[in-house]
RNA sequence: GCCGCGUUGGUCAAGGGGUUAAGACGCAUCCCUUUCACGGAUGAAUCACGGGUUCGAUUCCCGUACGCGGUACCA
């Protein structure tokens, strides 16, 4: 296999707090579909976000994904040819990209400022578009290099007026892509907003980072979760415009891991009655602590099994997998494309068939270590 | 509101034009067991709705309803 058509795919959180289910499990598919296809797994830190950035969050992704032993085969700690991996620290790779779009007149300069933005956004605000958009519609009316002339935009950007870099997204076409889970998928580019690609304080928003990352990666396979689907229509159009619709990744969506009533969310991971993080996580600002799977007496075989029959099957009848077996099994193709309600006593049973596995020696092992986490 | 993705028992789900519509979790009853586990048997429970296409739709198409996601200078 030639270094063009190797597998490389990547998990890419933000370090802003505990990884839950759905972040493992998102892990754990791209892992398994790299190691099935002999290919590498990036863990890629997208720490873009400033104001969001929590100290110790970046470590704490590490420690999960050691305990789950889904360790990356590329990463801040295991640098390979493509780094950094924080995206911080690539801050300048991002803007180059973003003017030559400017460049070929796929993006522009805006000058609005936030409260001009609100009071768009109240002014456009009606019972049928109660959340107007920053878009075709509205974009000739704002302060921006389409609306200014040459020189006014260069005086601005000469006096230091902060400017946001965003995406001019064409009126009426058709912009699809082939989904490896839920087959073609298509927009109408109408109705997608022109989302900013360069914040104000130079850093790209995910938007223009993930395109230009995953090109600059390698990234062959870009598997992320279904709250990405509505974004996808901006990352397609970036690559188009870019580095070509021939070098774009293949995409593949999951779907959603639901609570009882819902969205699994973060916030809400004491309510629930089980844990949603893999390992315990403290919030530095509340000091509130939530539990994770690891300290409730999971072990991280079961945390993977259960994660891997959440949205997957292989069509048989086998429930339990070692992840050697879940590596040997696992295709995209047989990844559903409808959520999963999460059922915490199905999760049990997984933690109780590998319990059932261990020899007495590695279970006493494993229930001191239990132990002695609680204490 | 608009856009997108979905919809097989309470939950995870197999199946995919003609089936008694698998299996698992949970639940119930029973058996095994000194106890706790383990194991075994049986049972209740499902194709959202309405139109098409067809000799025949759970399966294909179109609507509707419902759910979820998105609609930020967050990812």
């Amino acid at each position: 296999m030639n270094t063009e058509n190797r597998v490389r795919v990547r998990f890419a959180p933000s370090p802003t707090g505990g990884l839950h289910l759905g972040g493992v499990r998102t892990v754990l598919f791209n892992y398994l579909y790299a190691k099935k296809h002999g290919g590498d797994f990036i863990l890629r830190i997208e720490d873009t976000d400033q104001a969001r950035f929590v100290p110790g969050a970046e470590e704490y992704i590490f420690d999960c994904l050691k305990w789950c032993g889904l360790n990356p085969d590329e990463s801040v700690r295991n640098e390979g040819h493509y780094g950094p991996y924080r995206q911080s620290e690539r801050k300048e790779k991002y803007r180059l990209y973003a003017e030559e779009l400017i460049a070929e007149g796929h993006a522009y300069y805006a000058f609005d400022t936030p409260e001009e933005l609100d009071e768009m956004r109240r002014k456009y605000k009606t019972d049928e578009n109660p959340q107007p958009q920053y878009d075709h519609k509205v974009r000739m009316r704002m302060k921006n290099s389409l609306t200014l002339s040459g020189e006014d935009v260069h005086e601005l950007i000469r006096s230091n007026t902060p400017y946001v870099i965003r995406i001019k997204m064409p009126e009426n076409e058709t912009v699809s892509f082939n989904d490896m889970i839920r087959g073609e998928v298509s927009f109408n580019t109408s109705l997608v907003d022109d989302k900013v690609l360069l914040k104000a304080d130079e850093m790209p928003t995910y938007h223009l980072a993930v395109v230009v990352d995953d090109h600059l990666m390698k990234i062959s396979h870009a598997f992320r979760g279904e709250e990405w689907l509505p974004s996808a229509p901006v990352h397609i159009l970036l690559w188009k415009y870019l580095f070509g619709l021939d070098k774009m990744p293949k995409w593949a969506h999951f779907p959603l891991i639901l609570g009882p009533n819902g969205k699994l969310s973060k916030r809400d991971g004491l309510k629930y009655g089980f844990p949603v993080f893999a390992m315990n996580w403290t919030d530095a600002k509340t000091g509130e602590l939530t539990e994770g799977f690891k300290e409730k007496g999971f072990l991280p075989e079961a945390f993977i099994n259960l994660l891997a029959l959440l949205g997957w099957n292989d069509g048989t009848e086998q429930e339990v997998f070692s992840i050697e077996e879940l590596i040997h099994e696992f295709s995209m193709g047989r990844v559903h494309s409808a959520g999963a309600k999460f059922d915490y006593e199905k999760a049990k049973w997984f933690n109780h068939e590998w319990i059932k596995k261990l020899d007495a020696g590695s279970l006493k092992e494993r229930v001191l270590e239990a132990l002695e986490a609680k204490m």
